[in-house]
RNA sequence: GGGGGCGUAGCUCAAUUGGUUAGAGUACCGGACUGUCGCUCCGGUGGUUGCGGGUUCGACCCCCGUCGCCCUCGCCA
């Protein structure tokens, strides 16, 4: 062969190339011998071309060539494109029509048998996911993951172009940058130039789109690295890829507007689906008692109930001490989950019961309601006019469940939250749901919590996040009523971004870092910066960060994030490929002065 | 750091709950086959049961330690 470059892709050739000479670089997908006939399948990123080799008295060596490929070898294939065998046409690939008839051959490069199948067939386990991520340059052949890298480069596409239509500037901001240790844990860079001075990598490119606000740059957005020292979660990566964005001189709804639309626009390119507008908003209040989470899953019911007032008026006394106390009681109805469970299973030790336990409960109350009355043991405490309140509120009917916390309400609602995704699971609620994508703004958080290390408060969303105008005020007089002008969005239970708009007062910057037990000089040490420039003729101003790699999750339909990303690191932050991270040369220490 | 799960052939999994030679599918190697396409058929190689210790007449199985992977709590302004 005196090219062996292609000259078609290994999805391309078709019927009206038949009689064609061609060439095609590609890998071999599978192979079968076939005594004095060899089918090769090449397969490149565009799709899989079927290669015969026969033996001839005129070409002996190449069928003897070809006698010894394995799987997943780089060949050059030159040959003459024929039709098939009539019947022997393959449905299944789209270039099934044809067949190449080998003229020549070369081995681009041989490859050892794979520790794990390349190709994939429905129904079958995969490998385990330490060898394919040592292997990651083999996995990434297959076919799945090709897809979600495409999936995610559509995904970029679809932003550049919404947002560049619409006057955002793509800007790059520094890796680089200024350590600031609220928040996450920073991945520190040590400084040769300035031995003991340390570089930060960015958490969020945050300031730095204010500062471009405050130079006028108005709409701005990017395609930004973040990274965090924090531990991994499955949907959870030490660096990962947020779309940031910021508009000056706008409000709220002008953020939610802006994404709203571009998020219509994802879900109609990547899955065809048609998100109605405008998406549906929720107060944090109402999802914290109704769903006991800040990201709830509304694909499924199972709501939580606030039985407070009804439990005040019964002789149950673990019930009245703890209102008394300040606490709720909450529940959930389980309509017909009563023979799901076991008396066992619930009581105190009991597996379900431990759940609610290691969700934060001190205990799990629960009734069962069987043959027209209450069994569960503290059914005895309720007067027959409470049972009857307590059967009317759910419409309960024989076989139904409730399960019950007493505790205090930040408890009460995580604890239930829990509960609710596990009885989800336990119940199979989201079997069939894989298509369906239930967007939701969580709106009108709290500005501050209290810190429960025993400072003050800690900011719920940054500390650069504007209060309602209302409550500015409160911020001197009762910080915990103020709220923010913040907003989260939640796709089926993953919170996929969050933003606010920002303060852009530097009085009202000051007394919020006041609030978090900045002092003055603390504040200036941390973000003089951000400070000074407010006061240069800062426009108000708001955004957002849309994590990528969860909606690339949520658009491929895998609960895995390292599914969705090329060269992923496990679970303890190390690449299983490279080994990173790796001890360093003492040199390298020693130019760094450590 | 805490809790849970897992670790057996290259890969995916079994092994009657402590019983004698650790099996199967697949991959791989050899052989047969000119229309296969997850080819088929015949034969074969392949194991420090993660690692170290202990209990026992006997350990893949039980105990202790350790390493690794996954899920999770803490953490993630």
């Amino acid at each position: 062969m005196q090219d062996w470059r292609r000259t078609h892709r290994c999805g391309e050739l078709r019927a009206n190339h038949i009689g064609t000479v061609v060439r095609l670089n590609g890998w071999v997908n599978s192979y079968r011998g076939y005594g004095q006939q060899v089918f090769l399948d090449l397969r490149d990123r565009f799709g899989i071309t079927q290669v015969v080799v026969e033996a001839t008295k005129e070409n002996p060596a190449l069928f003897q060539l070809a006698d010894g490929f394995g799987r997943e070898w780089c060949l050059a294939v030159e040959g003459i494109v024929r039709p098939r065998l009539p019947g022997k046409e393959n449905p299944d690939l789209i270039t099934g029509a044809i067949e190449i008839e080998a003229t020549s051959i070369q081995v681009l490069n041989q490859c050892p048998t794979p520790p794990f199948e390349v190709t994939e067939f429905p129904g079958e386990e995969l490998a385990g996911e330490d060898i394919r991520l040592e292997k990651r340059y083999l996995d990434l052949r297959r076919l799945s993951l090709q897809k979600t890298l495409v999936l995610r480069h559509t995904l970029n596409r679809i932003i550049r172009e919404y947002l560049s239509e619409r006057d955002f500037l793509e800007v790059e901001t520094p890796l680089l940058g200024k350590s600031t240790p609220e928040g996450a844990r920073d991945y520190l860079v040590p400084s040769r130039v300035h031995p003991g001075s340390w570089y930060a990598l960015p958490q969020s490119p945050q300031l730095y789109k204010q500062l471009l606000m405050i130079s006028g740059y108005d709409r701005y957005y990017q395609i930004a690295r973040c990274l965090r020292d924090e531990d991994l979660r499955a949907d959870r990566q030490p660096e990962f890829t947020q779309l940031d964005l910021e508009m000056s001189f706008v409000d709220q709804d002008d953020v939610l507007t802006m994404i709203e639309g571009l998020a219509q626009k994802i879900f109609k390119v990547c899955r065809g689906v048609d998100i109605a507008l405008p998406i549906r908003r929720m107060s944090y209040e109402e999802a914290m008692l109704r769903y006991g989470s800040d990201k709830p899953d509304t694909r499924f019911g199972l709501e939580i109930s606030d039985l407070s007032d009804w439990a005040k008026g019964t002789d149950f006394r673990v019930f009245k001490e703890a209102i008394a106390a300040g606490s709720v009681v909450r529940a959930i109805h389980i309509a017909q989950g009563a023979s799901k469970f076991s008396n066992t299973d619930l009581k105190p030790g009991g597996k379900t019961s431990e759940i609610a336990v290691n969700a934060g409960a001190k205990g799990l109350a629960w009734l069962k309601y069987e043959d027209n009355k209450f069994l569960g043991g503290i059914e005895k405490f309720f007067s027959a006019d409470s049972q009857a309140a307590l059967r009317d509120q759910f419409g309960i009917q024989n076989g139904d469940l409730l399960l019950l916390i007493a505790d205090k309400e930040e408890v009460a609602a995580q604890v239930l939250g829990t509960m609710r995704l596990h009885l989800a699971q336990v119940f199979g609620l989201l079997q069939g749901k894989e298509n369906s994508f239930d967007l939701l703004w969580l709106v009108d958080f709290p500005s501050f919590m209290p810190d429960p290390q025993g400072g003050r408060y800690v900011a719920n969303h940054h500390p650069f996040t504007a209060p309602r105008v209302a409550d500015i005020p409160l911020l001197e007089s009762d910080p915990s009523k103020v709220m923010a002008r913040a907003y989260d969005l939640v796709i089926n239970g993953y919170e996929v971004g969050g933003g606010s708009i920002r303060i852009h007062d530097p009085a009202v910057q000051a007394k919020v870092f006041s609030v978090l037990g900045l002092t003055p000089e603390q504040a200036q040490e941390k973000f003089g910066f951000l400070l000074d420039a407010l006061k240069h003729g800062a426009p108000p101003h708001g955004g957002i960060a849309l994590g990528l790699d969860r909606w690339a999750m949520i658009l491929a339909g895998t609960a895995n994030i390292r599914d969705v990303i090329a060269f992923p690191k496990n679970q303890r932050a190390r690449d299983m490929m490279t080994g990173a991270p790796t001890p360093v040369e003492p040199k390298q220490l020693k130019d760094l002065g450590l």
